[in-house]
DNA sequence: CACGCCAGTTAGACGACTCTAATATAACCG
DNA sequence: CGGTTATATTAGAGTCGTCTAACTGGCGTG
């Protein structure tokens, strides 16, 4: 009797980390799901059996699992589902950096009509608040992962693009200082051993803890130094 | 290991039938709780026991089962949710008799923080888009369930409250003929033999099902014949 | 080559929730 | 009183998803 598979919650969160991982060209090993479910590997295994079993993944024989067409296309429903409940929540005022959280469940709970709706109240957007690109409805679609602003060289004028909403009390943190995707900043110094990375934004120089340059992902410019011109801003 | 019972949704569900069983004075026995979640009789039975040992229900003398302080307030806490959620939904823009169903699984997956944001997004609405009344915060709240319109007398100045959520046709259905809470009618007629209900509504003449007269509930104003007069009219 | 480490799987168990089939209780009626 | 009927519970099983413990298999290094 029972149960689908296909919509369960636990299937759904699966397909998902497998997306994530994938997305980001982290291994799609048994131990980085497990450790990106926090379930032990043994789970990880039997789901892995049921989800080929069920034709949504199957593991190729470098040892990673690969989502199917079928999968892929069930993970990036349950992506869309979520970025478009932040986008939504952002909309009717809760703060971005509580959004995922609930958009974790709530990304469960939504029916395709509502979703739908949802979309189309917000006016289609592309983006949820951290940057990250919604998913369309159909047709294709592949996420660009833009450098971190660790990788950004001295100088650089940089765009944030995306900023990681895996940390609320960091995402908190940037939003207070204004940064958010689309805000430009320039990169002016690193302190060494660890130290904070100096940037302007808004005219106001900060500095940014280690952590953080890992969190916010954006496009660099360099200035011209003649100038003072910057290459393409994306968006 | 594990789940709280206490936050699990199926728990939610049981107490939220037997809530609503209770609520309008139906048995609040096995039988009729399997009956509304549609699940065998045995079912039941394993989780009233289980209910029982956390302290949310317990059985009386009389076969009926009865929600403890805990219970019942969890009980009106997910009917909070689903109340919230509905009126929300309705308020950006998903037709009132798709709500309901929406409302069921979301009422699950509502923090307790994004429900009273929600609630203050909102203004702190007192009724449901079915003119259901909205549990509060807190404090003490009692369901009034006002007459169905069948026994509303001929002749009689009827102001629709509610109209049951359950079957979402009929909502519709009552939708295009403009009844919804907050609504005057006037009985003309009943037709013999499971014939029509004869009302004015807005000027128009409208017949409704014998099914329809169940599912609107609301006050009778007698008319006065002298004055055209009516008693008062609830909200 | 052998040893040990690491990743992954299998084995066995458990909890939550469900079912069907069989049993017990209570209530009603000739 | 005895029998039928309705209602509730117990018994036994199955699924989903999780765990720990034990086993397997590859790979690097002494």
């Amino acid at each position: 009797m029972c149960c689908d598979l296909e919509h369960s919650e636990t299937v759904e969160d699966y397909l998902k980390a497998i997306y994530h991982l994938d997305c980001r060209g982290e291994p799609t090993t048994t131990s980085e799901i497990a450790r990106a479910l926090d379930v032990s590997a043994p789970s990880v295994s039997t789901m892995m059996s049921r989800l080929a079993d069920a034709g949504l993944a199957e593991r190729s024989d470098d040892r990673q699992v690969r989502l199917t067409g079928h999968g892929m296309r069930h993970a990036r429903e349950v992506v869309r589902r979520h970025r478009l409940v932040e986008t939504f929540l952002a909309e009717v005022g809760v703060p971005w950096d509580e959004v995922h959280a609930e958009a974790e469940v709530l990304e469960h709970a939504l029916s395709a009509n509502l979703t739908d709706r949802i979309d189309d109240w917000l006016g289609r957007p592309e983006r949820d608040p951290h940057g990250d690109p919604i998913p369309p409805r159909d047709g294709d679609y592949a996420e660009e992962w833009p450098a971190p602003l660790r990788a950004a060289p001295r100088g650089a004028r940089f765009v944030v693009d995306r900023v990681s909403d895996r940390d609320s009390a960091a995402l908190r943190y940037l939003g207070e200082m204004g940064i958010r995707p689309g805000t430009p900043l320039v990169v002016e110094d690193w302190d060494p051993f660890g130290g904070p990375l100096w940037v302007t934004v808004g005219g106001e120089r900060v500095a940014l803890g280690e952590q953080l340059t890992h969190l916010v992902r954006g496009v660099v410019a360099e200035r011209n130094p003649r100038t003072g011109d910057h290459g393409e801003v994306s968006t």
